[in-house]
DNA sequence: TGCATAGATGCACTATAACGCAACTATGCA
DNA sequence: TGCATAGTTGCGTTATAGTGCATCTATGCA
């Protein structure tokens, strides 16, 4: 539970990314916990493009990530303080596009699988784009 | 004066790099209106470098820049509003290697030579780099 | 009117980062 | 105990960004 030095270029620089600042966007709206497969069905990008961003995150200090049985999630960390204010910044962006709307809403549709509030399937995304439905 | 839609990614990007971040926090911090040839002074680092990123800081909406003679100075943008809770973020962001502390101290030492509360110098550092003094 | 100087920028080079593909590890369940 | 699956990662490719050097523009002053 110590912040290994991680300089606010780097901090930056893991928000300078279009997939990156979904991902962070998406969790100071909802404020929750997420898998891989969970947001791959909500961004609709390749799972191992996710991964890497999630580390890239996760370097950068901005997720906490724990295992559970074959499940990763992942958060957004608390400390230190500024990151609080980082996140308040996050949540008054504009969004043009509707990019972040429409993650809001394939994020509410996935969660709706969860068991107990935990995840119980894995992507199914996959399945949709290959046109079965 | 109008925004023309600058992105997220772009404004985070353009925050990654630790000179131009040196240069957002010296503003953050002063509130102050700076010229090209007192940022080479305060911060050490080549003219054309500078320049550079300078540009790039003002392609991103964070700067706003105009010309006074022969002198361009620039000053933090104020608008949109999300912009302040971005100065907010960086006031409050560590100082860990006294960067900014340092920074601080040379400008200082350079916006004393200010006639009027302009500039009227050029560079001196370069001077003090070769030696001659 | 010419020169010194504040500032911008084209070019070449290098480093880094994103991506797709494929292979790998790890875990739960039949 | 073996298989399906959640997630990670190495490799090669490509795009982009930072930098130094040199050059160019613009402005004030002698």
């Amino acid at each position: 539970m110590h912040s290994v030095t991680i300089t606010p270029e780097t901090l930056f620089q893991a928000l300078s990314d279009s997939t990156r600042l979904r991902i962070i966007r998406l969790l100071v709206m909802t404020d929750e916990e997420i898998c891989l497969c969970e947001l791959v069905d909500t961004l609709l990008e390749p799972q191992y493009n996710l991964s890497r961003h999630l580390k890239v995150l996760r370097q950068a200090g901005l997720l906490t990530s724990w295992k559970e049985g074959r499940w990763v999630y992942h958060r957004l960390t608390e400390n230190p303080d500024y990151l609080q204010q980082l996140y308040t910044l996050v949540r008054s962006l504009p969004d043009t596009d509707d990019v972040y709307c429409t993650d809001l809403r394939n994020f509410n549709q996935r969660m709706a699988l969860r068991e107990n509030g935990r995840c119980r399937v894995g992507v199914l995304s996959n399945a949709l784009k290959t046109g079965s439905e």
